[in-house]
RNA sequence: GGGCGCAUAGCUCAGCUGGUUCAGAGCACCUGCCUUACAAGCAGGGGGUCGGAGGUUCGAAUCCUUCUGCGCCCA
């Protein structure tokens, strides 16, 4: 068999991951075993695979592939979001630039064909891209938030809030996109600083017996909806003006001026026009007062009719503020204008600056929702990967505000509420709330009184609900756990665990947490595992605008999925950012590479039935129980690491046991000469080693380790790496570990002098161990010594009681060892090593000395402690004695 | 303004409930090797007062206080 020296992904993932789906192993159904289950956090249906996808799904695959191999009916449900925004605004975008067409032109049954157009051409990209990573999901299980069966459920826990009295609609100062024309969650507001202008602009006094005062603002096209000026009442300034009058230039409108603590006196000119229609603030002070509410934008941020000053009518607002300019010049009343940096929120979708606007809206009571999902949290019901996140969950859950669920869109689950079409909009119209317009009828005509109310008197909210608003029933409406609470949703949830990244902990974690116990009485999720972000090397965050995200696709063709997994995977410690390099990826193909070049090497290996002789016998023998005892301490830190979600520790725990113990030490221990067999007993254990390597990789790295699973022994069909079961641990032999372990720093002490001396890798040298009971008992550890000389290149090894002449030693442990090369030592040399080395352990001793005098330790520490620094002491003083001895027989000065 | 977190090697980070020769890993760097699996490799090596100061303790990278510098969330 001819194996390229190098690993070529693209020969085999593919093939694999035909083959496991062929073989219907992603395939879950319910059974009696222990379901271990995980919904994908589903991404955009529109968008495409990036760096946070591979990594947050990379993660959720490790943990199914594992839970696979452990036994347990492993589900992945995979399935994306319909992201109204988001996608709407693609489809806008794509209407305007490819169809000619304006949304405003089109109904809204139109639209959605568009939208549902654009849905069916790149919806599931990100599906297939999944596969190229080798996500494991259960395929028949896709779900989408717009489903029939989805799109009810949304519905019927609308219905069902309304009908418990947990949904209202009221007015609330929104975020508003004029571009997307909907209103926005704080959360998708991305503030950031920017350069502005901020103008002062005086208003004279009703009376002119003063000067007035000058207000500073940023946008002077909306004093035409300032209600008043207010003033810190500290304000020794303005103290006379309160109570009088103020007029707005341009059009001489009268406003108070009124006194409030809001107003911060350092700031500008201490003076602050309230406009209640356009600020958060400024409509609460309006509240205060008992303002009036003018409100001068259009819903796509144009001046409206409302404004008092005609001019500036029908202009934009950017447009407007221009205008303004020499408008408030001419008038006298602009005293300065005066550059300066401030926060502008600009909508996360549209990247067009946020409007704060005040609008109807629906909301969810939030109080009676919040509680069990906080609670649930503290008392770690759900528990937080990692733990911290607990923090910034209960800040944000113990100052919950009510949720505001509707959207000024079409593409999502259109508002289950009707009105009456005689009534115009506002607070105080009646609404009928139920699933179907036919049974909304009949309520609007219970409550009007009105048996003959006609279907066509109605009309129907126009707002669809909140992404968020639909997927935070996720866990459950992908079991169809609504309509058939009975069914499958009984043995899947709650589920496991939920693999996401913290910057949705709001957004989606929180409100699933509360749709859990709100609508089925449990949690969604025993854990939940946040992942970091990804970023670039200089810690941006990585973005499309930024142009520092790599090709995700691009990528995985070209270190293999295998090489990404463990590129990201290699640097992410659970909540913590990874910084992307490249490079962690070359690390992985590397990786690959030398695995994939010991299967080489053991694959060219001729085998003999029995060992050349007896003592190559007990070298390889030794050398399999060392693995095995290895390899069930890794299993331990394997438990441990899996329990903990510690992956990225378990993964270069794994990558160092495969590199350093498999390859470096055992494969060289057991490695045959040049031209010999190996005997049969090595090289089977040899291969079942490297096959239970394979099966603890393979959640990481499951292509390479199928292939190689496949390559170490002909296998049986459906005899695949995927579907075994996970090592058994046992007790590993920490003596027999040790005793390798010191024959390993013995070979590495004759490298080094080996290396100093430079003498040719393949020149055999002599070497001698000092007798010592410790060396004694050592060398009798059967094969020990052989192991020594294959890998050290040494004759064969003997303890002796004289020192050799003409020899190079080195300390391991408390025994000494000699090299005799071919040539003069260097008295010199060896003299200066021996008088470090000797410093170190003097000072080595006196700090253990000074410990032990002292009585409070000795009392004090626990008696293992104690012990072991004793030991400490007297293996230094051991120490110090080999090398005084060295010292006066070189004769040193 | 309120809250949370971080600071360990040139870089990125581990280091659990204080106690092994505990100051670690990977990358980078230096030296020597085209050694019959692998130069995308092998063997070796240098490098840190664990941000500063103080405290608790027999003992502190680890716990406490404080200062400094960064980051994030909320208002």
């Amino acid at each position: 068999m001819e194996l390229s020296t190098r690993y070529n992904p693209a020969d085999t993932e593919e093939r694999w991951y035909a083959h496991w789906e062929s073989r219907g192993y992603f395939r879950s159904v319910p059974d009696d075993r222990e379901s271990f289950t995980i919904v994908i956090p589903p991404p955009n249906v529109t968008g495409v695979l990036h760096m946070g996808h591979m990594l947050n799904n990379t993660i959720q695959d490790i943990l199914i592939r594992k839970a696979r191999l452990d036994g347990k009916n492993a589900c992945w449900v995979p399935g994306t979001d319909h992201a109204s925004i988001a996608t709407e605004a693609k489809v806008v975008r794509w209407l305007r630039e490819e169809k000619k067409l304006r949304k405003a032109d089109l109904s809204r049954e139109q639209f959605m064909e568009y939208a549902y157009q654009w849905k069916e051409k790149y919806g599931g990209i990100i599906l297939r891209q999944l596969r190229k990573l080798g996500a494991s999901c259960d395929w028949e299980r896709t779900a989408f938030t717009m489903d029939k069966g989805y799109y009810d459920d949304v519905i019927r826990v609308f219905v069902d809030l309304f009908n418990k009295d947990k949904l209202y609609r009221g007015l609330r100062m929104v975020n508003w996109d004029p571009e997307a024309k909907t209103v926005l969650s704080n959360e998708e507001v991305l503030y950031q600083e920017e350069q502005a202008q901020l103008f002062h602009i005086r208003y004279l006094p009703e009376d002119s017996a003063s000067e007035g005062l000058v207000i500073a603002t940023q946008r002077p096209e909306t004093i035409f909806a300032d209600v008043a000026v207010a003033v810190n009442p500290k304000d020794g300034r303005y103290g006379h003006l309160v109570g009088k009058k103020v007029r707005i230039p341009l059009i001489d409108k009268l406003i108070p001026v009124i006194a409030d603590d809001y107003v911060d006196i350092e700031f500008g000119t201490g003076a602050l026009k309230i406009t209640p229609a356009h600020d958060q603030n400024d409509y609460e002070v309006g509240q205060r007062h008992q303002l009036e509410v003018i409100d001068i934008l259009t819903d796509d941020g144009r001046i409206n009719e409302s404004c008092a000053f005609a001019p500036i009518v029908g202009l934009d607002r950017f447009e407007a503020r221009k205008r303004m300019k020499p408008l408030l010049e001419e008038s006298g009343n602009l005293v300065k204008t005066e550059d300066y940096v401030t926060n502008i929120g600009r909508s996360e979708r549209t990247g067009v600056v946020v409007e704060p606007k005040l609008s109807l809206q629906w909301f969810v009571k939030m109080s009676s929702l919040g509680e069990p999902a906080l609670k649930a949290v503290l008392e770690e019901e759900v528990k937080f990967y990692p733990p911290s996140f607990q923090n910034l969950y209960r800040n944000w859950m113990e100052n919950l505000r009510d949720w505001c669920i509707s959207r000024q869109l079409w593409w999502g689950q259109r508002i289950p509420a009707w009105y009456l079409k005689s009534e115009a909009l506002s607070k105080e119209t009646k609404v009928f709330v139920a699933a179907t317009a036919a049974e909304a009828l009949e309520i609007a005509r219970k409550e009007t009184g009105n048996p003959n109310l006609g279907a066509d008197e109605l009309r129907q909210d126009e707002d669809v609900l909140d992404t968020w608003a639909s997927s935070w029933l996720w866990p459950i409406s992908v079991f169809d756990g609504f309509n058939q609470p009975e069914g499958e949703v009984k043995y899947y949830y709650p589920t496991s665990v939920l693999v996401t990244g913290w910057d949705i902990i709001f957004f989606w974690v929180a409100r699933m947490i509360m749709a859990g116990y709100e609508f089925k009485g449990q949690r969604p999720f025993e854990s939940v595992y946040f992942t970091g972000m990804v970023r670039d090397k200089q810690r941006r965050k990585m973005s499309k605008s930024l142009g520092n995200s790599p090709d995700a696709i691009k990528l995985l063709d070209d270190f293999g999925a295998d090489g990404v997994r463990y590129g990201l995977m290699s640097s992410a410690a659970a909540g913590g950012d990874i910084l992307f390099d490249e490079k962690l990826c070359e690390n992985g193909r590397n990786f690959c590479n030398k695995m994939w070049n010991a299967l080489r090497l053991v694959k060219g290996w001729e085998v003999a039935d029995s060992a050349e002789n007896e003592a190559v016998a007990e070298k390889n023998a030794l050398a399999v129980r060392w693995l095995r005892e290895k390899f069930n301490q890794l299993l331990a830190d394997m438990e441990a690491d899996f329990r903990n979600f510690r992956l990225s520790e378990a993964l270069l725990g794994l990558y160092g046991f495969i590199w350093d113990d498999f390859c470096s030490w055992y494969l060289e221990m057991i490695k045959p000469g040049y031209g010999e067999p190996i005997d049969r007993n090595t090289y089977e254990s040899t291969l079942d080693l490297y096959s239970d390597l394979m099966i603890v990789l393979h959640p990481f790295m499951p292509f390479i380790t199928e292939e190689i699973w496949h390559q170490l022994r002909d296998r049986k069909a459906g005899d695949d790496c995927i579907v075994q079961s996970y090592p058994n641990r046992k007790e590993a032999d920490a003596e027999l570990i040790k005793k390798v372990e010191s024959a390993k720093e013995i070979i590495s002490g004759i490298r080094e002098i080996r290396i100093q001396q430079q003498i040719k890798p393949k020149e055999p040298v002599a070497f001698v161990a000092q007798k010592s009971p410790s060396v004694e008992a050592l060398f009798a550890t059967s094969g020990i010594k052989e192991m020594i000389a294959k890998l050290a290149v040494t004759h064969p090894v003997e303890a002796v009681e004289k020192e050799p002449e003409n020899a190079n030693s080195f300390i391991s442990g408390t025994d000494q060892f000699y090299l005799v090369l071919n040539k003069e030592i260097d008295v010199e040399a060896e003299c200066a090593k021996i008088k470090q080395e000797l410093e170190y352990q003097r000072g080595f001793v006196r700090s253990i000395e000074s410990k032990l005098s002292n009585e409070k330790f000795v009392n004090g520490a626990p008696a293992q402690v104690v012990e072991n620094e004793r030991k400490k002491l007297a293996d230094g003083l051991a120490r110090i004695q080999l090398l005084e001895e060295s010292r006066s027989k070189l004769g040193c000065a």
